[in-house]
DNA sequence: GGCTCTACCTTGATCCTCCAGGTATTCATT
DNA sequence: AATGAATACCTGGAGGATCAAGGTAGAGCC
């Protein structure tokens, strides 16, 4: 598992850019997360819910709830235009920090 | 400046990495932070010395109080072959994080 | 003396994660 | 029809973390 900080660190980013190519809810996102990493992930659910909340919160996210095709409730979220804002907000954060690890690290730089 | 969250998940890894190559001291970290990041890191001081005490407490530095050639009182940290471990594990962690990340946002991943 | 830079530290407010609980529905198995 | 697993959401409180705002102190310059 990841470390306190690292895990708060890219709650937001991973979040953000999970729902940016379209709309999801939290089961779905926490399966989302496992599968990227491999099972290197695993978030517990209380910790993303409250997560969501916050977002929503701030306006970056959008929710509603909808019964799915299987019969269940679900809180389906849709990122905001101002989360897009937030998410290149984070996104510039990240590669900046990266790049001075990188380079610490004798990594080669990101192509962009 | 950084969210807070993505400061502390730095702090460590960044202190870790600077000291790796040899020791200083919390001014000089500062300043060697800001001039890695062109400005963009510019952490208070406030903000480092608790991280450095609890890296020590934790036994990944060791400390001794020095005079400088200017006179100057000076405490100087070490990094302890635990510390070395330690951010072996944190860049292990960061490189993983940082490559979902770049999966979502469609960057190449990092040659290791 | 007064100012700036160097150099370190602590306290308190505030925020965040995460453990440990809780609620409820669907579906498959016994 | 009862049990259990998977799905799907939520909250309270403990513990940890940053950070602003304060403090101490010596060196060098005018």
């Amino acid at each position: 598992m990841l470390t306190r900080e690292l895990a708060g660190a890219s709650a937001k980013p991973l979040i953000l850019s999970i729902l940016s190519s379209g709309e999801s809810y939290g089961y779905a996102i926490l399966q989302r997360i496992e599968d990227l990493s491999d099972g290197v992930l695993s978030w517990d659910d209380s910790t993303l819910y409250p997560v969501l909340h916050r977002l929503e919160n701030d306006g970056l996210l959008e929710s509603s709830w909808r019964k799915a095709d299987n019969g269940r409730r679900r809180k389906y979220y849709l990122i905001t235009s101002k989360g897009l804002k937030a998410l290149e907000g984070e996104k510039k954060q990240w590669l900046c920090v990266d790049a001075i690890l990188a380079e610490l690290w004798g990594l080669q730089p990101r192509l962009t």
